[in-house]
RNA sequence: GGGCUCGUGGCUUAGCUAGGAUAUAGCGCUGGCCUUCUAAGCCAGACGCCUGGGGUUCGAAUCCCCACGGGCCCGCCA
């Protein structure tokens, strides 16, 4: 409960109390007007008490006495007005974030675990832009959870069954490292560029994938042994799984590389082979087999019926094994999704929108299967480039690794312009800090179901609405208060009374309602919006109030400045972006 | 063909689930501000028939219907 929220529920009872009847029911919402801190239009209540809006609002304000939070109260067309009282807003709201620190504004243990599953990309090459969203929401997803109170458990889906590893796994074991170099020649010729060379697996393994594929055309005896390979993993080799698995690993040691790069970790990586492996999918097959739904091609495929699931679209029938009665990867993915059951309350799955009818289908096989939860997905639309979509085969790509080095180099080049002073080692570190916090901050502040059309210049871009910005202003302050000194904390709202600190206050009020909705509605795009609106009140009142000298004011000034600093640091951990100390 | 989704100044974008007053911000543009705490900053200005058309309502960017335009999907692939 914050201290708006009381706020509002005084305004509520005291027009209730104006009105004299509490069965009229009207709204008491957020004002957009200057100086206006919540409205209650009178619109609603006009046919009830058979009078004019404007009438109404005129009566009810007479009526009503600022007491409490109610700082005042006006008549304006039909609406209601209210402020807060500033004085409480400000002392409330200080020695909330005084007292509980890092901590301000994030909400009581749940007791709930909350799994998001995110990134889960095919071990099969290098991370991206196309998918680069994934990990930073499903990242920035999981941070926000934690800030509601929830045990959250990240994960990635590794995708180690079908034919695209079979393939790469082929071509890892059978392309030797001449034939490897000779492909990376011919594909920069044919792109017209050179791919940066990169000592990572899985950028340079995509040249052993792209020869397999090749070879896997044109040659017999290669398609042959592929198709051989699949068929003992399908039948359950140890031998084949295992060396399958292996490629995997090593890809996605390099896929590892690049999330740690840009602040993701996560907690647990599930095999796809698993669920073979420990018979669940099988035990799936059964199960949905026996459902009322099911049937079976002449073939011998089995499939269930999903016409009366809402399921759209010329053909309702989802398939869940082959004629051979192998799995498909649907299947597994269902076990998973039941193994996930086990050890979670809340299952979150980031998803690209390409997911959109697979996961419908999957919602609808868990409710045959007697499920009782069901996954939260939440879709992202695909990032694609000025001249289309991405493709590494066309060489129409932007790889994440590449976007980093960009835009960390970037930020170098802006620090070593500004600051001469300081060491070559600490530019480094810093630049790094920037350019990987204006690659999170750009990614995630576009709600995530809108297409996103990657624009260097925009990526790039440290001014307004960025990262660096949000960033810069966290400097700002760490700066006031290193060259403050020691000072007694003060939270005496008599001493902060300017415009530019309450308007800081009020926005510094808000972050708990944007955790809350930022994680719990997944609405992760809300943050940057947010720490924009934060620094940008703190660029304000920096440019008008002055602080270190300010006579009896400077030890109230300086704890808001701290305070500032406190939810800037916070917004910023929350967005998986470093909140540096000078830049 | 069917389904899903997006459409807001030149560009990018918030607001839409729960309809309210003068539609949010950024980039870019024009003009101002560093002999006071970091100018990656601040201030001022120009720029909008919220894709189009109907409807519901006292009131629609928001809800409903239709159209148009972009994206995604419709495998015994993963």
């Amino acid at each position: 409960m914050s201290l708006m929220d009381d706020f509002k529920a005084q305004v509520h009872a005291a027009v209730v109390e104006a009105i004299g009847d509490d069965s009229i029911q009207f709204p008491v919402e957020d004002s957009s007007m200057p100086g206006v801190d919540v409205a209650v239009p009178c619109f609603a209540m006009a046919k009830a008490l058979k009078k004019a809006p404007q009438m109404i609002s005129d009566e009810l304000a007479g009526r009503i006495q600022p007491s409490g939070l109610i700082g005042s109260v006006v008549s304006a067309k039909g609406f209601l007005n209210f402020t807060v009282d500033a004085s409480a807003l400000v002392s409330n709201v200080l020695s909330e974030i005084v007292e509980r620190q890092s901590e301000y504004a994030h909400k009581a243990p749940t007791g709930l675990t909350v799994n998001v599953e995110h990134t889960s990309t095919n071990p099969t090459g290098p991370i991206h832009v196309g998918r680069a969203r994934n990990p930073i929401i499903g990242d920035t997803l999981a941070r926000c959870l934690k800030r509601c109170g929830h045990d959250v458990v990240t994960e990635y889906y590794v995708n180690d069954v079908g034919r695209q590893v079979v393939v790469l796994t082929w071509g890892v074991n059978n392309v030797s490292d001449a034939e490897a170099d000779e492909e990376r020649e011919e594909h920069a010729r044919t792109i017209g560029q050179n791919e940066k060379e990169r000592d990572k697996t899985d950028h340079r393994l995509v040249a052993n994938y792209r020869v397999a594929n090749k070879r896997l055309e044109a040659d017999e005896n290669v398609k042959a042994e592929i198709a051989d390979m699949l068929r003992r993993f399908e039948a359950g080799d140890a031998e084949v799984i295992d060396t399958v698995r292996h490629t995997a690993e090593i890809m996605l040691d390099g896929l590892r590389e690049t999330l740690s790069a840009i602040n993701v970790t996560l907690d647990r990586y599930t095999w796809e082979s698993g669920y073979i492996a420990d018979g669940t999918a099988r035990n799936v097959v059964e199960r949905l087999c026996e459902s009322e739904y099911a049937g079976r091609t002449e073939d011998g495929a089995c499939y269930v019926d999903l016409k009366d699931f809402g399921v759209q679209g010329k053909n309702t029938l989802f398939t869940f094994t082959r004629s051979d009665g192998t799995t498909l990867y649907t299947t597994r993915d269902l076990a998973y999704h039941l193994d996930k059951f086990t050890r979670a309350d809340r299952i979150i799955d980031v998803l690209g929108e390409d997911q959109k009818l697979g996961s419908k289908q999957l919602c609808s096989a868990l409710e045959i299967l007697g499920s009782e939860k069901q996954p939260e997905p939440l879709f992202y639309a695909f990032v694609s480039l000025p001249e289309g979509k991405m493709s590494t085969r066309k060489g129409v790509v932007v790889y994440l690794d590449d976007l980093i080095d960009e835009s960390v180099a970037r930020a170098y080049q802006e620090i070593s312009s500004r600051r001469s002073d300081m060491s070559e080692e600490r530019m480094r570190e810093i630049a790094r800090i920037i350019g990987v916090g204006a690659i999170r901050y750009n990614i995630v502040r576009v709600q995530p179901e809108k297409q996103f059309v990657f624009k260097w210049e925009e990526a790039l871009n440290f001014d307004g609405n960025s990262g660096p910005y949000v960033q810069y202003v966290h400097a700002r302050t760490c700066s006031l208060l290193r060259k403050a000194g020691e000072f007694e904390k003060c939270t005496d709202a008599s001493k902060l009374t300017d415009e530019y600190e309450l308007k800081l206050v009020k926005v510094l009020s808000k972050y708990g309602d944007i955790l809350d909705a930022a994680g719990n509605m997944k609405k992760v795009h809300l943050l940057p919006a947010y720490g924009h609106e934060l620094a940008s009140a703190f660029n304000q009142f920096y440019a008008y109030v002055s602080v270190l000298d300010a006579g009896d004011r400077r030890d109230a000034r300086l704890t808001l400045v701290d305070c500032t600093r406190i939810v800037l640091a916070d917004v910023l951990d929350c967005l998986g972006m470093g909140a540096p100390e000078e830049m």
